[in-house]
DNA sequence: CTTGAATATATCGTATGCGATTTAATCTGA
DNA sequence: TCAGATTAAATCGCATACGATATATTCAAG
């Protein structure tokens, strides 16, 4: 490839953390003006769709679902339930757990969401088998990295 | 699956992006402690490649080779430049730009940062051409996000 | 020649991520 | 039982990302 090309000279272009890296920050700008409407940023967005599928979890939960810790996850779970979308309470039976609790509200964002995977499958026009290859081989990488 | 599998039955884990955006994650993870010794962020080492590439650049175009603007950048090279890394100077043909070049330290970081590459090959423990093909389908996906 | 548009950085405010530490509660073994 | 280890959240400080805006410079049309 001639060096006039910048794109292709570029070492970054070959590194696959760079491409995981670029393509996380896109997808991200991709979905904020989807979940502007419903009021939630992306990694808010996913924490919702960590409770939609199972509701009542306590923090930990949540964070081993997405890769977080409670440093990540404390302050963004305080602005859902400021936002009124979910409550945080004390396990009675473990006074060291935070119990997270959709709202009626929280719940029903799931409906306004709902058009949400359609708009990205869409955009990114190949098909869905091409998208389930790519989450595999993505999470091998991922299990790779945390491997020990 | 069975449903008490939580890593299969949660949602997320069907999701391009969250497979880009933890992923991501765990890179940085997994640079962090390598570029420790350099004195170097993830994100800070590739401006450094950036730079090792091309040397005596303007903001936009280190903005283009990573898809981040200068709202990002201009902390991160004022680091660099605090850190002795790179110099920013106006462009007298056009005050307008800010030209960034290595300093002899931050060119002679390149060869300290050398194994590193060898260190993400091993860890993730499959061939070139395998990271190749993903690294083509992640710019994909990315450019299908950016169109328009 | 000059005034409005376009361009390149920089600044500001908000929201993550995360290493390190702290606090509080529970567990565990002698 | 009870002191040390473990566990679960929370707190703190720092470094990104990014939308929105501000500032300064250059371009371009009349």
């Amino acid at each position: 490839m001639a060096k006039t090309s910048p794109t292709s000279a570029l070492p970054v272009n070959d590194m696959v953390c760079f491409a995981a890296y670029s393509t996380s920050m896109a997808f991200t700008r991709f979905y904020n003006p989807l979940l502007k409407p419903l009021g939630l940023t992306y990694p808010q967005y996913l924490v919702m769709n960590v409770l939609w599928a199972e509701d009542d979890v306590n923090v930990k939960t949540i964070g081993e679902a997405l890769h977080l810790e409670s440093n990540t996850l404390t302050p963004l779970l305080k602005k859902l339930e400021a936002a009124g979308h979910l409550t945080r309470t004390r396990d009675p039976a473990d006074e060291r757990q935070t119990r997270i609790r959709l709202t009626p509200t929280g719940r029903a964002l799931q409906q306004q969401a709902a058009h949400i995977p359609g708009c990205i499958v869409e955009q990114l026009g190949c098909s869905i088998r091409e998208l389930q290859d790519l989450v595999q081989q993505l999470t091998s990488v991922r299990q790779a990295l945390e491997a020990q």
